[in-house]
DNA sequence: CTGAAAGCGCTTACAG
DNA sequence: CTGAAAGCGCTTACAG
């Protein structure tokens, strides 16, 4: 592979100049500047990053950072669209993904992981940081690299979705179609900040409407469809008489369908189902799904750019991401499941 | 950050000894290799591997290329799948994975893909190949790098899943249950190379019931869900007497599901269908689908196995993987449609 | 068994 | 406007 040198030799100059004429430093012949982008032309050099990265500090590589918690990592389609987001901005300023999946329990993230961040490799990071009871970013701040969580936690420059909003749609829309007895799926507290903050939302948009929250029956997932049937299940056998079930996210409703029609019931004719991130699958299975869309994309190409800012030595307030509500056809008005709740009941 | 020299200031020796130590070269002395470790620990010393790269040559940085062709990239589980088999081994020897998704056209891959290649920054590749006009790994190739395959395409070092016997099982089984009038949803041929081959099986499973293929109606798709949900109507439509539908991946056969429902029958009891790629939501849509395991991780695991012989200057033969046939509730035998078809009928 | 020295390929004050 | 030289932090023949 070519080198400095060997563009140099060609052009006829020293290795500083060609390295200031393709940094773009101004003050240079139109002559010289020519003779080198020729020489590079026809060398077909590129330079080394590594060398590059030793002399600058700078390798112009980012680590994307999804702690390996669950093994809902790599099975939860909502990481690959805020990657999707986090690339098209990435790509777009010329980094570099380092994709990092440290495997992360209470003291700490792994070993290997560590190494990584202190090895001098990474500009910044970018990293999925929700669970209370470590942080991947640690380590990260400790080393004094420029850091974004998408979340709750680890570092002051975060980006996260509106979570209380997002609970406060989904409930008021559900409360707005006339329910009153709705039951909700939910997953530990301990798990993940986003869903104390849906959880609030729920509860806020109760309130707007004048309605008790905690007269609603709750029940604990895992995020996975199984939990989500087996929730509904629970519900739906403890208390028959739910028109309505809120699970907090769209794998858990899924499941919370198929608990419905187990017991010869029909969703959204005799209960309302709506989940909660608008995955991919959620407006193709059947019926349509109604649900939140987080905008992960968004999420994720936000940020890159907040990382950018703190590149640039600003100090990048909070970004919020709002959410949006989006209603198909699983949620429905209880009316007429009140109607014929007797004649169907009959007929069996 | 304490380098090499602040080690070697501490422990009283040279930095190459400092080197030596931590590369576990043999021949020396248990105290001075005693005072090294504890300079090291002392220190908290990390080495830079930008540093090391430069003088190696060697980064330990594999790029994962997944070429941006169809926006079917971020919202494919399969994907994340072979993603995550991929991370699993090469986290487990000590590499990293830059994520690169290049823009890909008849002219190649886009240039700030050909420049990373071309950077020094890269050990080896891992990438999807799978379209006909158009290959990733030519600038991988002609740069020298290792470089491997999951796909039909590319290099010599290749990792593919056994489509040909996914697509015969899944005829197979169709045919076992009774099925003689198959239509079949497939994506035109020169958008990926696994396609032909899952026809070719197809063809071989026909034959060898003693079947003819080519009476089976198709049609194309885009892997899309709605995709599946038009193609599925367009057959339905033009050949009411289909009882089974093969469709060539999980998507297309979800939509295929509704299709069939929008027409007022039932899967499986009056259209078997069945899909392929046993993506995660597979098993949990109503009724589950009857669909191929292309065991996915284990063909990113494999992939990467092979890339660590290649740099061993070792020529590992291709790896089929195998296929599963995953038999759930969306397949059943024809008959009972055969029987209940004219009572059915009369019943509207 | 251990060290001095050159070199990996770039960038960046510093001079001129 | 251009160049000589030092330096980034490591590794690796080569000596001893």
């Amino acid at each position: 592979m070519p080198t400095l040198q060997d563009v140099a030799h060609r052009a006829g100059v020293s290795t500083a100049t060609v390295s200031k004429v393709l940094s773009n430093t101004p003050y240079f012949t139109d002559q010289t500047r020519a003779k080198v982008m020729q020489a590079v032309e026809e060398l077909g050099y590129v330079p080394h990053l590594a060398a590059r990265a030793l002399s600058k500090g700078k390798t112009r590589i980012i680590a994307v950072v999804f702690p390996y918690l669950y093994d809902t990592l790599f099975s939860d389609p909502l990481v690959l669209r805020i990657l999707e987001g986090i690339e098209s901005e990435t790509s777009r300023q010329g980094y570099n993904i380092l994709l990092s999946t440290p495997r992360l329990n209470a003291r700490g993230p792994d070993s290997h992981y560590k190494q990584l961040i202190q090895s001098g490799y990474i500009d910044g990071v970018i990293a999925l940081d929700n669970v209370p009871f470590a942080s991947v970013l640690d380590p990260v701040r400790k080393r004094g690299i420029p850091a974004v969580a998408i979340g709750y936690y680890g570092t002051d420059f975060r980006v996260v979705s509106d979570d209380v909003s997002g609970g406060f749609q989904l409930m008021t829309h559900v409360l707005g179609l006339g329910h009153r007895r709705v039951g909700i799926i939910t997953v530990p507290f301990n798990i993940h900040y986003s869903i104390q903050h849906r959880i609030a939302g729920l509860r806020a948009g109760a309130e707007a409407v004048g309605v008790d929250f905690d007269a609603f029956p709750q029940v604990d997932g895992d995020f996975s469809t199984d939990s989500g049937e087996a929730g509904a299940a629970k519900l739906l056998d403890a208390h028959p008489d739910l028109t309505a079930i809120i699970s907090l996210n769209d794998r858990m409703a899924m499941g919370a369908i198929l608990a419905v029609r187990n017991r010869g019931r029909e969703v959204p004719r005799d209960v309302t189902i709506v989940g909660y991130d608008d995955i991919p699958i959620a407006a193709t299975i059947s019926p349509p799904l109604t649900t939140i869309d987080q905008q992960a994309p968004e999420l994720g190409r936000s940020a890159m750019r907040m990382l950018l800012d703190v590149f640039g030595n600003h100090s990048p307030e909070l970004v919020k991401m709002p959410t949006r509500l989006i209603v198909r056809q699983s949620s429905a008005a209880p009316a007429r499941w009140r109607e014929e709740v007797a004649t169907h009941h009959d007929s069996r």
